[in-house]
DNA sequence: AGATAAATGCAACAGTGTTGCAGAAAGGAG
DNA sequence: CTCCTTTCTGCAACACTGTTGCATTTATCT
């Protein structure tokens, strides 16, 4: 399913800016901050339009967010084939490559709180280093040491 | 122990103005942004003095900190008594009142990612309404409805 | 094709957090 | 106590995220 058919399935309207930035989600399929999609956009496209059709597709539905540990919202297109997708798993964020990712395989856990504290989300972010990143570095040290 | 105890406990220097911004974490004991820690002292202090303290409270391990849900940091005093306090336990953030608390009784649960990827640490936020404000909701609705 | 509703781009703003630098204050040595 | 060195503080300026209001353009329906 590509940005065109997913977004003829929602109430909004189809525009080539939408397509665009929901094609670059799918693509890459990992929660991308704003600054991170517009530079995979092929540009003219401003921040604010950006922003706003971020919050629409949330709005939607068609993708999630999490906020990385910079404080910066990541948005990630939800894989159709996989409806409990919405954000009920924790996240991985590099430090290195600043890349992050979503933990699909675990799902959050739940937590008792008080009895009268309504919970209507949570979050859960690791962070350190990727399995690129480590890789990476490790090879660098050896052939350094070496 | 007050602020001055714990902070000649550490290497940095006794000044009032650290003095006066730990005892304001202190006397809260939930996670403040700096903007709650500014409105809770004398005034006069600089916005990056208070940036730069908060950091170096956490470099020497006096504080812990969590991002809440609009990208800020929050930084809280360790409980002298719990040595596992810094920052191993969820938080829950309320979107009335704005106000964050530990949730001490909890621990982040250990999830197994990969087995090259680095994990240096984990953040959980709960988020919804605490129980301060879900309770005057309830009753102001009450109210109203009689 | 024309009307209407929505989407886009622009300018401006609020807020968090950072850096560089000059003057002020803390802590130690004599 | 006084001087000296270190480091802390406050100021100015900046980078960045995210938001709002408004005018213009574009999509969709009739």
């Amino acid at each position: 399913m590509d940005a065109r058919e997913i977004l003829q399935n929602t109430s909004i309207r189809l525009t080539p800016v939408r397509e665009a930035i929901l094609g670059v989600l799918l693509n890459e399929r990992c929660p991308m901050s704003y600054r991170e999609v517009a530079a995979r956009l092929p540009g003219g496209q401003d921040r604010v339009t950006l922003y706003r059709t971020l919050s629409l597709f949330l709005k939607e539905g068609i993708v999630h967010r999490v906020m990385d540990m910079k404080g910066t919202w990541r948005f990630c297109a939800h894989d159709p084939g996989h409806p409990g997708c919405p954000g009920n798993h924790p996240h991985f964020a590099c430090r290195v490559c600043g890349r992050m990712e979503c933990l699909m395989e675990h799902s959050l856990p739940h937590l008792e709180v008080g009895p009268e504290t309504v919970v209507e989300g949570k979050h859960m972010v690791l962070y350190g280093i990727c399995r690129g990143c480590a890789v990476k570095k490790t090879s660098k040290k050896e052939a350094g040491s070496s």
